[in-house]
RNA sequence: GCCCCGAUAGCUCAAUGGAUAGAGCAACGGCCUUCUAAUCCGUAGGUUGCAGGUUCGAGUCCUGCUCGGGGCGCCA
């Protein structure tokens, strides 16, 4: 008996009761979800469906209750069936029919959670994408970790997705950035708008050592050296740096490419063809008012440079074209604004916005110190990069830490905590759990305490009873479930909250709950069957600290 | 002025429109000759920013405020 099962007796009870008083229900999913009630004694599931559409047939949500209660009494594996409040059902499985689950995760492995919520799609999810003007900052970190796991929560639902970097190597700030690398080289002072970190000087230093014709060229071919070779440098150790903290791209675009290969100018010609291009004031616009953004926008400048926007067009368009149905970015709540003027170039292209095409929002990281906000800035030295935060506490509590928060909020980082007390963080909560259970699988086969018991399989569920096995089993049940529902909002912090609930569970079994009887005393079949559930523990954490990029050790 | 996000325990944050709003940290007090004490148990801590509304039921949805963060370029 799962829920699955409950739901479609549920169904034909309401069904039926709305027919004997001559009504026509017919109900959503969502109507018959069943609800895991917070507080245990109110079962291990429950449903609301009778206080939802008690009204729609006529009858008071109460007895409503009463008669679906009589109904799902009747069924094999339900123990006891509870009316509760203004109309929950509260249902109480037999513990043989809750615990043959452990049975099915360890059967399943590491299919367990997986879902096909997703299967046909291919997404396209494009994150970090930091300026090649500089390391990842806190602020990509938190992209990084976010992104990745969301990628992997999106193909453990069928989705075939592609992890993408779109890299802004055209343009301007490329400029200032090859303008600082030569006054850094040169022992000038940093350019106006120019970048002046340390690491300016140190890649500086690397181009002109593997270049020393630079000092012989004139000023402007030395910059185009620093240009081309600095870029090169960056690009390499900003992937070295993502790839050190498990998140490695599908795709690596580089934004000149568009224009190299005139994809820009095929995009525009696109949009003209569909009758969306004008000229004004010498410009060439996109009438992106006709798509519900605020204003048209300047694709092509009056110099005849193409505006930033015009290279996101043809990027969109190029994704499109390698058949991606849909795509995903993910970028800072400083970039919020961009969101209308994207959608209406989706719009433009004859897209539907926020289907084949999704901004996701992520809000800004703060770096706090003594409790005081401080702003991160490349001039004064208070930049927090990827491989800062890596090295103070790890790449398994950065990513948990960056992973574990909605990216709706801000997130403040005080280094000195974090760096601090890194056994506060949670991570080590729920990797511990697995530690533990990889220890107790290790002694239980040592001591004998095995799945197979003369010759047969010695599983039997309803031998788990105790309080904190029901609590357990509902909590592993619930799994794949929090997985589909990460990837359909898009959260996968939802997996990192479910993981330290599960952990506590299994804590608190472990402690009520031997699998190895103490000394003295015989090997039974509720031994054997707690293996299992161990293993299926085990299994689950492993499963979900996947889907998270953190790792599940053996030992701690 | 307009747009987006937030406001929940001392701190950092959770919470499908469900029942008595939960964790971790911090504070205090307990359990280790028994499978990992990075665990567990207990105590204390709340007018979910304010005011209305919707409904059987609102931290959650709607409206209006307050405060904080971010954004509204022929910059990238």
């Amino acid at each position: 008996m799962t829920p699955a099962d409950l739901q479609v007796a549920l169904r034909d009870l309401v069904a039926s009761a709305a027919t004997a008083r001559g009504a026509d229900v017919s109900l959503t999913d969502a109507e018959l979800v069943l609800e895991r009630p917070r507080t245990r004694e109110h079962g291990d599931w429950a449903s609301t469906v009778a206080m939802r559409v008690g009204k729609r047939i006529g009858v008071a949500p109460r007895d409503l209750a009463a008669e679906l209660a009589a109904g799902l009494q009747a069924l094999d594996g339900v123990a006891a069936v509870d009316v509760a409040g203004p109309g929950f059902i509260n249902i109480t499985l037999e513990a043989a029919s809750a615990g043959d689950l452990a049975r099915r995760i360890v059967t399943e492995g590491a299919a367990f959670g997986r879902g096909t919520a997703l299967t046909g799609l291919r997404m396209n999810l494009e994150f970090v994408s930091a300026n090649p003007t500089g390391p990842v900052h806190l602020g990509g970190t938190r992209w990084a970790a976010v992104g990745d796991s969301l990628a992997r929560i999106l193909a453990a639902q069928g989705a075939e997705v592609a992890r993408e970097y779109y890299f802004n190597d055209h343009g301007a700030q490329i400029d200032r950035f090859s303008g600082s690398l030569l006054a850094a080289h040169l022992g000038e002072p940093t350019p106006e708008d120019g970048y002046g970190g340390a690491y300016i000087g140190e890649i500086a230093a690397r181009v002109a050592a593997a270049h020393p014709e630079v000092d012989t060229l004139p000023r402007d071919e030395a910059r185009e050296v620093f240009r081309r070779e600095g870029v090169d440098l960056m690009f390499g150790e900003i992937r070295a740096s993502l790839h050190d903290f498990g998140v490695d791209f599908d795709v690596y675009f580089h934004e000149n490419s568009l224009y190299e290969s005139h994809a820009v100018e095929h995009a525009v010609q696109r949009l003209r063809d569909l009758g969306h291009i004008y000229e004004a004031d010498g410009a060439t616009w996109l009438r992106t008012t006709e798509f519900g953004d605020d204003r048209d926008r300047v694709v092509l400048k009056s110099n005849g440079e193409a505006a930033y926007i015009a290279g996101d067009i043809a990027y969109y368009l190029n994704k499109r074209e390698r058949g991606f149905d849909r795509c995903l970015i993910m970028l800072g709540a400083d970039h919020h604004g961009y969101i209308g003027r994207l959608m209406a170039v989706a719009a433009a292209f004859g897209d539907t916005p926020y289907e084949n095409l999704e901004v996701l929002i992520g809000q800004m990281v703060n770096l706090v110190k003594d409790g005081v906000p401080m702003r991160m800035s490349k001039r004064n030295g208070t930049v927090i990069t990827m491989e800062d935060l890596v090295e103070a506490v790890g790449v398994d509590a950065a990513r948990y830490t960056l992973v574990r928060s909605s990216v709706d909020s801000a997130l403040d980082v005080d280094l000195d905590l974090v760096a601090k007390h890194t056994n506060d963080n949670p991570v080590y909560y729920v990797q511990y759990a697995h530690a533990r259970t990889r220890s107790v699988d290790r002694n239980a086969e040592a001591a004998g305490v095995t799945r197979e018991h003369e010759g047969a399989d010695a599983f039997d569920p309803s031998l788990l009873t105790h309080p904190t096995e029901t609590e357990l089993l509902g909590t592993l049940e619930q799994f794949p479930r929090t997985v589909e529902r990460a990837a359909e909002l898009r959260e996968p912090h939802r997996v990192a909250r479910y993981l330290e609930q599960l952990a506590g569970d299994y804590h608190r079994w472990y402690d009520s709950c031997r699998i190895i009887p103490p000394a003295g005393e015989d090997i039974g079949p509720v031994h054997r069957t707690r293996r299992v559930v161990n293993e299926a523990v085990s299994q689950v954490l492993k499963n979900g600290l996947g889907l998270l990029g953190v790792s599940a050790p053996e030992r701690m």
